[in-house]
DNA sequence: AATGAATGAGTGTTCATTCAT
DNA sequence: GATGAATGAACACTCATTCAT
């Protein structure tokens, strides 16, 4: 989940972080190039190697770590094989991210709908994660046959990712991973029966 | 909920509407003065007739609605006395805004941060309301008095907004309304307990 | 062949004939939209309001300019029914296109291919005139039947033009006008037999 | 007039080879130094090994290729002692120079009149060679002692140079070389008498 | 209150040029 | 000599805002 600064001697790293922080304070539109060439003490020309536009950049961002994030939540998940450990490992894995950088966290997570639809129809993303758990559940029969899963799933992600923005707004203090049993406990009675 | 475009012959909630559309499918950084007029079929300088900027019409469709759906909450919440009845007052709020005006819904849920910040800080918003909900249900010992109710409200907030965003984006099928007893069911399950 | 200045009160002409200028000083591509704009004593952005690009107001000046030339070339040729006496129309038309408006008229005829090819292929230009009076003497038996028309009407284009670039560039003296008998007889013998 | 690719490992030729065809197609202002790069197969930087700038490229190519040019015009002029054998010379130069190189010689013969200026004044330019030719025409009292020299040069060098851009543009067919009996005949009939 | 042409600071982007390798 | 990533000034163009009507 972290970008890698310390690789090669490209400027890419550097400006990647600094889009990050910036596309998240302010949002995509609102932030300039000269202001993510300052932050990354590059020259404005030189994101012009990388990325063809502004929008490039945010959207290989937004690719990259969305695909990322998704497949850590994947293994996260599946480390426990019951469903209630599962949910656990997803609250754990929006934790871990957030502790980690938590401007990437907010951005993959919160990134506007026009951004979002830019991205391959194709991609995995956390929703289809989560209903993809929910749905072997359902098999295992951990969860009722009729289950509305669509609903269950947006509720689930809806939780865990407004859960990040409470923490980054200071209205839940402390550290989120220690919060990730009892938020799994919760969801684990969230979803059962109907 | 609904910006009324009846009254007197002035231009503003023609004007208002067409923002509120193109902030949510574009974002208010993205979208234009031009653009605005051209929806609300006005000409360009109208719109400073009735604010100084771009960013006051945005942040005065946001406070406005946003108290205003505060309100509603609050009201819908407090028709029942019980925690369970109250939380599926809660869910049906957020159905019925957005079975009303869904982009208003949405912009009210999911503006952005560095627009939120503009409003002032003593605005009452959807997330004081459950959190008043929830100190009451402590107070009436319907919940546990060590109850995390910050982490609780943005459970609460994050599964009720993710719905109605998953409802706007196909995830989810049907009247939204007809899921409120089902959300509110499990929404009572979410609190209960540690 | 003059932009009018006086008409209405859009900054229009007075963006055409400072553009016209600067073009044929400089080069389209090396004229900035600030240049112009500071000769038309004009805002960067209001040249936006009459085309979406640099490149379109090069276009439509050349576009128009050249329509009106070949019309009025064709007008002055066709005051005379015999080829010498058309001959000298030509001449005469360029001449008096040189000394209305010098610049227009090296920018009409001198433009880059680049820029002529970005015309409607429908256009009438002063090739076609001039071939389509070269066929009429084929015609009236003025001109042998087996003439190269093609090639003629390269050999008179060509002298017509570069007089005009020989005037601006002072390799000639005097009023082009005055030349325009002598211009014609020459043509005229340039024409004839084979 | 054909720039040599063969000389030592120097990248110079295959520089200028593609400049030149790209200067003709797009302008000098136009073409970019990638562009040259590209289309030469070497690195960005290579051009400033033996160039300070474009714009020193541009004049190097046309200040070299005129003078050649202007030489050859004149050795093919002179082969002949009479004027019409010299006119008919003349014109057999544009077409063998056309012939050669199309893109160098539209570039030497159509190059816009800001890059004219840049070259030195003392240069022997394809209109003195003609001018000169003139002159010993009316010392040979094959020309009246009155002619118009200059006026005369710029038909000429007009009806050349056009004649060359017609065929580059396909309006005229054929070998330019197989034309200039012809073009020599008509140009004798156009400098004669007044 | 409403208009829309004009404004000009600010934006994304380009590109000639430099320089460490 | 050759390279190509990096630079940053300059460019075409945008757009919030003004103001005469």
């Amino acid at each position: 989940m972290i970008i890698d600064e310390s690789k090669q001697d490209t400027k890419l790293p550097a400006i990647m972080n600094a889009a990050v922080r910036l596309f998240v304070e302010s949002g995509v539109a609102s932030t300039t190039i000269r202001d993510i060439a300052k932050a990354a003490k590059v020259a404005e020309g030189t994101l012009y190697r990388h990325y063809d536009s502004k929008e490039e950049l945010a959207r290989d961002i937004l690719q990259k770590n969305l695909a990322t994030f998704s497949e850590f939540m994947e293994r996260k998940a599946r480390e426990k094989s019951t469903l209630p450990g599962r949910l656990e490992g997803l609250a754990r894995a929006f934790a871990e991210a957030y502790e980690e950088n938590q401007d990437l966290a907010r951005f993959i997570l919160f990134s506007h709908a026009a951004e979002m639809e830019r991205l391959p129809k194709s991609m995995r993303l956390p929703r289809h994660v989560v209903h993809d758990i929910l749905k072997e559940a359902v098999a295992a029969r951990e969860l009722p046959a009729g289950a509305d899963l669509d609903l269950l799933q947006a509720l689930i992600i809806g939780s865990c990712s407004r859960l990040l923005l409470a923490k980054a707004y200071g209205e839940v203090k402390g550290d989120l991973r220690d919060k990730a049993p009892e938020v799994g406990r919760r969801l684990a009675r969230l979803v059962e029966g109907k």
